[in-house]
DNA sequence: ATTTAGCACTCTCCGAGATCGAGTGCTAAG
DNA sequence: CTTAGCACTCGATCTCGGAGAGTGCTAAAT
């Protein structure tokens, strides 16, 4: 860890925050005066340089000022940055927002849009990961004559329905008889062991009800399945707002993050790491090991259910981003969505 | 509509097609060598001094070449135009693609995705717009002691559930009575009609499975109806291509373009607007009359399910686009579209 | 009457200076 | 250790001139 005297410091604080209002490379006059460390522009080059030689800004060519290096962003939120409190009027447009939402899912969708509009970046939702679930309960309602629907509860409450064409005509007393006979026989196993079971039970008799509780299962675990619902779990909103950005606005730049979007791996990856993290993770530039985010900062927060984090919210922007309007943000927003999923039990059961 | 002799027709043709496929304004000498109608830059010229005057090419300045103008484009595509046949590789991909997904919602979504993989550009569909639905049946099933889940089924075949907590326990029997009740009583009305008849019933009497079947119905409701649905009718897939082209690198174009993107209303005007047409609608550049699309082409074909147009598909790209390829995939991904909803009818029953 | 060659003209697109301003690094004095 | 002074570097901007592309016009050819 890099250690400085408390007037370089400043300086490099001050640099920071002058380089994050106007973007451009900050030289040593305008540092001297923006300071009120009242010294001479001689004086604030000579530390200039040795935050130089640390690694921590550098200048784009000789006769420029000076500009952060990710090490300087990184040791900037480590150990200098003061968040500001959020803005009232925020927080209470945030509270009427997330909490008048009752489904979950656009629930989240609403509070990605939430910080893509608060910050004017792109913002981000992970959806949590659905743990393997577990058969409870299937019941069977006649349509039309040949036509069941076929109702799949699992464990922790989640529905879901499929209609099945169907060879014969089933009675009411036939469809209750056989939902409450797979009830009792496969109730708390998880649903690809009920299939399994079903499939081989297939092969011996080829009984209809197995074949129409088979079907119900193969799109119930559609679903379900944490592997089949693949690439569609993040919400990402807001991401026109990047085109607004001055930082980002070569063609290349862009490109290879609305590539990253689209494929959603590193976005997915990064926010899954940041899930076992306690509180606001911040990933600066290429430190998070993703090319394709190389240009951006993402900052980070987990969220809960039940007092259990469950998956993460963030923000994509410009290194360049204010982060100490930008942190109580995210922050905000994960604790309200946690109270907002806390509010909603019975969605879970 | 203007009138042409058949060398200016040529030229015309010749020029959109050269410009086209290189993007730089074309000069007489070139137009000449590859127009072969063995005529002298000079005299090819004179015709194209005649054709801007007519207003199908402008020059961009003085000494470049002429480009085609909107007027250009569209005479050339109304009466110029040869479609390539397709490739049949993609149109093998194509069916395998669209005929091995079931679930209707998905499907529009690969259909999107598929045509901006076909194109380069911005695939989009226009998700059918939801006639009014009517009441066809109410199941309820017993989860747990004082929750029951409420199945609610509308004429069209579509199915929506919803767990609702109860003040005490329901027997199974309780259960399918009142289902039964409520389906001989209200079958076959729309939604709106039986959730005003039931607040009305609420009022005289406070019987709860009133208020069950409310909730269901306020849930359903969210589902089903038009209005409700708003802003979620349409599927755009592949936005990002159109970073990759060069006729729109320009921020501000992107930005215009992103933004139309978001609020999707002007996009869903005009491809509701093509629904009622005929075949395939091609809209050039701002005579679509919306701004937000005023560098790109759209172009769109309806598709159908049992005979009946329900929707419309398309591609976003530059003006500057291959209509001779583009306008072929968009046809045939209509009608493969058209096909794979008609192969699944038991999705609308 | 149409087509063509010839030619002057107009623009854009570089690349080569020239200039300016910002900011640095170094040195020597305070 | 701090500061003033100063030479130096580099990017940004402007201008100028030449090259290249393409046009419009005119007059001759077909």
């Amino acid at each position: 860890m890099v250690k400085l005297d408390g007037r370089a410091e400043t300086l490099l604080k001050t640099l920071i925050e002058i380089y994050i209002s106007d973007g451009q490379p900050v030289g040593s006059r305008k540092l001297a005066r923006y300071a009120n460390l009242d010294l001479s522009p001689a004086t604030v080059r000579n530390v200039m340089s040795d935050l130089e030689d640390l690694g921590l800004i550098q200048s784009p060519h000789t006769s420029a000022g000076r500009i952060p290096t990710q090490q300087g962003y990184r040791f900037f939120v480590d150990t200098l940055l003061k968040i500001k409190p959020i803005r009232q009027k925020a927080l209470d447009e945030m509270q009427d927002t997330l909490s008048t939402e009752a489904d979950p899912k656009l629930l989240l969708a609403k509070t990605s849009e939430l910080l893509s509009q608060l910050t004017k970046f792109a913002g981000v939702v992970l959806i949590p990961g659905q743990r393997t679930s577990l058969f409870r309960q299937i019941e069977f309602v006649s349509l039309a004559p040949e036509r069941v629907l076929a109702i799949l509860v699992t464990d922790d409450g989640r529905v879901q329905n499929r209609v099945i064409p169907t060879d014969r005509v089933y009675s009411q007393n036939e469809l209750i008889e056989a939902a409450n006979f797979f009830n009792d026989t496969y109730g708390g196993n998880s649903l690809a062991e009920v299939r399994r079971i079903l499939l081989e039970e297939m092969q011996r008799d080829s009984d209809e009800m197995h074949r129409i509780m088979a079907t119900a299962l193969a799109v119930a675990g559609k679903f379900f399945d944490e592997e089949e619902n693949g690439g569609e779990n993040v919400v990402l909103r807001g991401e026109q707002n990047l085109l607004n950005v001055p930082d980002l606005c070569q063609i290349d730049k862009l490109q290879k993050l609305f590539d990253a979007f689209k494929t959603k791996q590193d976005l997915l990856d990064l926010l899954d790491r940041s899930m076992r993290v306690n509180g606001i993770s911040i990933f600066i530039g290429e430190e998070s090991g993703y090319r394709s985010l190389g240009d951006c900062s993402v900052v980070t927060a987990p969220y809960e259910h039940d007092g259990e984090v469950i998956g993460t919210l963030g923000v994509v922007g410009p290194t360049r981003m204010s982060y100490d309007e930008i942190i109580p943000v995210v922050d905000v927003t994960a604790r309200l969505l946690s109270c907002a999923l806390s509010s909603h039990p019975e969605k879970y059961q």
